[in-house]
DNA sequence: TTTTATTGATTGACTGATCAGTCAACAAAA
DNA sequence: TTTTGTTGACTGATCAGTCAATCAATAAAA
């Protein structure tokens, strides 16, 4: 067998160099070149392992909700109850893997991508699923079903309207005093419900 | 004196027409040729009044600003308490003029740019700031300056958020059920603020 | 009234640059 | 030798931006 091995590596480092270079040159102007040099290959061998433009950069989507995916799922099976698992959810997306600019960036470019590309629409909608059926099925052990629907919906929202306004604000963004705007959403929820 | 107030038509013309253009082609993708042919122009025109694609772009994007700027002080005049006034700014946020799919898709664009163009990064910095301003200024007449000031910025961050949503679901965004979820966040706050 | 000069509005055709994607060939590990 | 890894050089397409040239509306001259 020849050299082997360099795949793995090589696809690893094109979707990191991906991520880095929408950061620093914009989704838009972002090309293949400056990608592949930032890896530190030609842009004839990112072809070769992604065959395309469209799909480094879908693949590129796939890591962040795998990434994201993980950090929640670490975070869910270290919870106990219902109410931690909640917790799990909104710190997961705040995490400190996550929530750093660059990725934030990635994550905006797939945004707009959702729009028209019909596969980056199919993958936010896992996402967007994902999120809102884990907070609902926590969210009903705590209080009315009607109720968990709203709040899972509010709090959903809530995540990522702070993903996008630490995205935009000057510098280091803080995850901290994001968790606990979200954290409060949902307490006062739950302390309504008992009501 | 020859054939004269061509302008501000063909300028108006061009910017709405950038906005659905964007919305069905992709901002990334956008070409001067395909938003000058909606507008019923030439290339050649386009460049003539706004000299170049990013400055058309960054003339759409104040457009943007402008408008939802209008509905919301449109509002605010009609509003007579502190509380009507922060009805006024969500409402106003949640207009039919400017929640429609295009619209929030030049958005979302918007944002994008704003990451990494300074100018787009300039004006939505205006945006932000007026935003926040706007709603804490009201709520503190509602509840302790401390308060106020998170509760603001949960506020913002769930207007956004659900932006971002409605674009991305499918079928026609409700403004109304948004609209609810931010003035029941809101009531709750102030119910809080009272005890 | 007719003619002419003036000038904003408008475009087709062109150019230079960029970029995605290809390919033939070389390097080196097994 | 075989197979994987890798690239430089190339191509075809696209697009932003330019420019010289027309069109058309009007004011003023004849």
């Amino acid at each position: 067998m020849p050299k082997t091995g360099m795949e793995p590596i090589r696809r690893r480092a094109l979707i990191s160099a991906a991520i880095e270079t929408i950061h620093d040159r914009g989704f838009c102007d972002v090309t293949v070149g400056q990608i592949a040099r930032r890896a530190g290959v030609s842009t004839a061998l990112a072809h070769h392992y992604f065959g395309s433009k469209d799909q480094l950069l879908a693949e590129t989507m796939r890591h962040l909700l795998r990434e994201l995916g993980r950090t929640i799922v670490a975070r869910l099976r270290r919870a106990a109850t219902p109410r931690q698992r909640i917790s799990a959810v909104i710190s997961g997306n705040f995490a400190p893997t996550q929530f750093r600019p660059a990725t934030i960036s990635a994550w905006l470019a797939f945004y707009v991508q959702a729009q028209t590309a019909p596969e980056a629409r199919r993958l936010h909608r896992i996402y967007a699923r994902r999120l809102k059926s884990n907070l609902v099925h926590d969210l009903k052990a705590l209080m009315p079903d009607d109720l968990a629907a709203g709040t899972a919906e509010g709090a959903a929202a809530l995540i990522d309207g702070l993903w996008i306004r630490y995205a935009l604000a000057d510098g280091t963004p803080d995850p901290g005093s994001a968790i606990r705007l979200v954290e409060d959403y949902v307490e006062s929820k739950i302390a309504r419900g008992r009501q």
